[in-house]
DNA sequence: ACGTTTCAGTGTTACGTATAACGTGACCCG
DNA sequence: CGGGTCACGTTATACGTAACACTGAAACGT
């Protein structure tokens, strides 16, 4: 599967394979096979160490530790100080993570554990995350789910060497049993915190949100909807379900059906399908676990020459760039992913700090009206 | 873990603080609240070192880096290799990997700079360069854009002491210049391979698949089409402009048009109501620079009152999930993202072992012919 | 004048790994 | 029978950093 590239080779490249590379001294006559020597790729770098910033800054290379390591207030002269840190700047003094590490047996490093990065959804909660452990001086490292990964190794062979603690999403729990006793701090994201033993729990207010989305068409009228359930096992959509039930079922007259549904536009679409094309009278609205759904469900009352919002109203979760793409545009749940990812990796660096953990955060979601809902259709008197 | 408190040795200090031990300075009658100190979240992990194994293996530490790093042959009996691997099996042994990046000088880790990673395309990438990643025993980090990062500080300052190399999408050049010089070994990710100087490339085959847009409308009749181009200075949409003007012009009584349009949604929106309504004849086809401008043209096209593909074509880029999602569902070309980014891995992989890269890789793309492009109405004979 | 505290530093060590350098016997060959 | 090779290991570093233990002075209180 490497060499893929042989079709379609109307490009014209240049077939001269004389490339101008770097790459000095390669051996053109022996082939030599594969050298067991390190190859030297790009090794010209003169690492600049300590010593050296000690070395030309008149001092012992302890001194330069306790300078840069900000721990010299009354340990060493203000002018000493400043020369150190002149000529570390000068020599391009960059400290080395590895020995830092080995030294303090802290890697500064955090694991983020996601179901699936494709989702937009992950990747936000990602670049939240990320954005705060760069600005802490934190590496943030990716685990992006077992199926998406391959027959790798366990990814946690080296976790307890490597990481200072991990941040998970509830949707990953299958992973999760692999860390479970491995005493590495963890902080949940969106998960029972009666279940998991966490140091910290994040949470996004998922209950109000589904709440949100049923009052906002029981208000409009709808009498009997249908829940595009996500088919995935996992607390946020337990917790969906159920407040979903509870806030449709408070309302006299109202009924919910569920149907389930993996998470994705096509599932969305055979799910709605089948609700919409049930025995009975139809729903007129469909409540989906996500956007993805909702613009499948879209797509499936437009096929059974149902007009939306007009004859069925749809509302997604997530509020993804996908909800303002379709037409009409989806009334959605919007939930802050950035800061979902954000707030983790902020209890994350409490909990390492021994900081006690924050008490659990329950971040707000909000509901965005668009398009994809309106008022039932008249019902037709018998 | 000296004795103490033994004797008064030749220091004659007196017991002024007999307790040097841990936490200095606990004043016995203060109740002591919070400690400052480290508040010890799960630090009971008993680090198992490869000392231990080769104690338990009744062995020198050497034979065990030895044996686990697969040395051994000739230089130790299969006896003690398998009393060795057992031992490190029983005990959990994980190398430290601190430890052996500060010995070795390298980490196994790589970096991957994109522009942002809420891009489905990059998610992609990233997933299908994790994925060899993992499968080759490295890391994978993340450099997710400047902007998308906030003001951290330059991520690489100290890249250059916990990074083995670097995978750069062109799309990132900005930060590429805080690269160039650094010595770090280089892969980049669709750039023109006579300006960058990269230890590999790897590249889509881009203009081809341009070519198969344009070519697809031109094929079915349509003789006026506007580019919705990124507003985005980067070798690949350069590629797919000059490859699209070149085929356009190739077919006589062709026109194109450029609109330049950020990447979204909202901009494709507003680029296609500006193509759709300026002055002179209407374009029956919009070729679009990603899924994104593409589904907001086709908003645009609606708005105008417009049918989408009766009245106007649109074409993609891309193939996101978004492409499935949107109605009509849209004709794009295919970029293989997962491919993409594990190509990239494979030919980093390459140079680090100092193996020749493999030629410049191009990897073919594909036209996906849905319901958005269709012949263009026909042309009223004044 | 004398003990004591503070200041301003230095010497040294350990973190855990990989490997070069250094022995051992045992065996083989001339 | 002596030297040389081989098979099998061990000892001894070195990687770069942070922090502990210690040391001269100078300042300070009485």
């Amino acid at each position: 599967m490497t060499e893929q590239g042989a079709a379609a080779d109307d490009t014209g490249t240049p077939d001269t394979a004389t490339r101008g590379t770097a790459t000095p001294g390669t051996g053109t006559h022996a082939p030599a096979g594969t050298d067991r020597a390190t190859h030297q790729a790009a090794a010209d770098a003169p690492r600049v160490t300590s010593k050296d910033v000690a070395r030309a800054a008149g001092v012992s290379q302890a001194a330069v530790s306790l300078v840069l390591g900000d721990k010299w207030r009354g340990r060493v002269s203000t002018a000493k100080a400043d020369a150190v840190r002149t000529a570390a700047r000068e020599l391009g003094y960059r400290p080395n993570l590895a020995a830092r590490s080995l030294r303090l047996g802290r890697t500064r490093t955090a694991l983020l554990v996601v179901p699936a990065l494709t989702t937009e959804f992950f990747a936000r909660v990602y670049t939240g995350a990320a954005r705060i452990a760069a600005d802490t001086g934190f590496g943030l490292v990716l685990y992006p789910s077992p199926e998406g990964i391959g027959p790798a190794r366990d990814p946690f062979d080296s976790a307890r060497a490597t990481l200072d603690g991990v941040i998970a999403s509830s949707m990953a729990a299958d992973a999760l049993t692999a860390l479970y006793g491995e005493g590495l701090p963890l902080v949940m994201l969106d998960s029972d915190p009666h279940s998991t033993p966490a140091a910290a729990t994040v949470n996004l207010d998922i209950a109000h949100g589904a709440r949100l989305a049923a009052h906002h068409l029981l208000d409009l009228g709808h009498r009997r909807l249908t829940h595009l359930a996500a088919a995935v096992d996992s607390w946020t959509f337990h917790l969906r379900a159920r407040a979903l039930a509870d806030t449709v079922a408070a309302v006299s007259g109202a009924t919910l059906a569920v149907q389930a549904a993996p998470l994705s536009v096509d599932a969305g679409l055979h799910a709605a399908h089948a609700a919409l094309t049930a025995p009975g009278p139809r729903p007129t609205a469909l409540v989906c676990d996500d956007d993805l759904l909702a613009a499948g469900a879209c797509k499936a009352a437009r096929r059974l020459g149902l007009r939306v919002p007009e004859d069925v109203s749809v509302t997604g979760f997530d509020d993804l760039a996908l909800a303002t793409a379709v037409e009409p545009e989806l009334t959605t749940v919007r939930l802050p992913a950035e800061e979902f990812g954000a707030a983790g990796m902020r209890a994350l660096i409490d909990v390492l700090a021994g900081r006690p953990p924050a008490a659990p955060t329950t971040l707000p979601v909000e509901l965005v009206t668009r398009g994809s809902t309106a008022p039932p259709p008249a019902e037709p008197r018998p």
